[in-house]
DNA sequence: ATGGTTGATCCTCAA
């Protein structure tokens, strides 16, 4: 089963890309964040057409998700226990994650708070947001899980084109790093990095300055595995080049291959 | 410190 996520910086701007996508690397399960869409907007016939099912934490802000699979969409839900808003159906910040079990794995599709500036109250929200997914990812240790998306932290300096550009900035800080690390503290495994050696290991790169044409880029778009899921891991790898050309999103797809 | 680009709720905000 081949697993994918990808900010995709609206859905409906792009949606010839992901049919693209989907066919290029015969993806079974396709998590998407910064939909950007309702779900009465969502134009997905092509898809479906396709084969796939679409489940949507469907949004008018920024940070909607949506997952779309060919192999089973079942107990769906949107947010989790304890975060802000959970369970108010206009909460912007109760639309950011949602999940869905695909072919026995239960994937959850994140869009991890921006933080905004350090100095910002949604730079403290983003902390307290990762504090309290992390009490509830710890419960779905013992089950095939993936925790993919986008979660606005470059975890190592290696991570980073220039440390420099970043001193005062978010993403970066050690409370954030300290926050993604604690999932792999519990037990989650960064399913990516170990076939993913450098240098080429960004997966966000700014529209600003022609940053990708100079790699000039970041990791911040992950795929985190339980224990018994990571066991099935057989590769995995940044399509970069979806980041390349004229319409492209800002980020670059991952993709995950589990036997 | 500022600027640069993209998408949407489109001349303002979020990323």
């Amino acid at each position: 089963m081949r697993i994918a996520t990808w900010n995709v910086n609206s859905l409906r701007s792009r949606i010839d890309r992901v049919e693209a996508l989907l066919k290029r690397h015969d993806i079974d399960v396709l998590a998407l964040q910064e939909t950007k869409a309702r779900e009465d907007q969502l134009p997905l016939m092509g898809v479906e057409s396709m084969g796939y099912e679409v489940a949507a934490a469907g949004t008018s802000q920024w940070n909607g998700v949506a997952i779309l699979s060919r192999v089973g969409l079942e107990e769906v839900q949107v947010g989790f226990e304890g975060m802000p808003g959970f369970g108010d159906p206009v909460a912007p910040e109760a639309r950011a994650i949602g999940a869905a079990v695909c072919g026995g794995v239960r994937i959850w599709s994140l869009y991890v708070p921006n933080g905004r500036k350090v100095d910002d109250p949604h730079y403290v929200y983003k902390l307290d947001w990762l504090a309290r997914l992390r009490e509830n990812a710890q419960g779905w240790l013992g089950e095939d899980t993936a925790l993919v998306g986008d979660w606005n932290i470059a975890p190592r300096d290696e991570d980073v084109f220039d440390m420099t550009q970043f001193a005062k900035s978010t993403h970066v800080t050690p409370p954030e790093r300290a926050a993604f690390q604690a999932f792999l503290d519990d037990g989650y495994v960064d399913v990516v990095r170990p076939h993913t050696p450098g240098p080429d290991v960004y997966t966000y790169w700014d529209y600003y300055r022609q940053r990708f044409e100079r790699n000039r880029g970041l990791r911040i778009d992950f795929v985190l595995g339980s224990t018994s899921l990571a066991e099935r891991v057989t590769h995995a790898f940044i399509d970069r080049e979806e980041r390349a050309g004229t319409g492209a999103s800002d980020h670059a797809p991952v993709l995950v291959d589990v036997r």
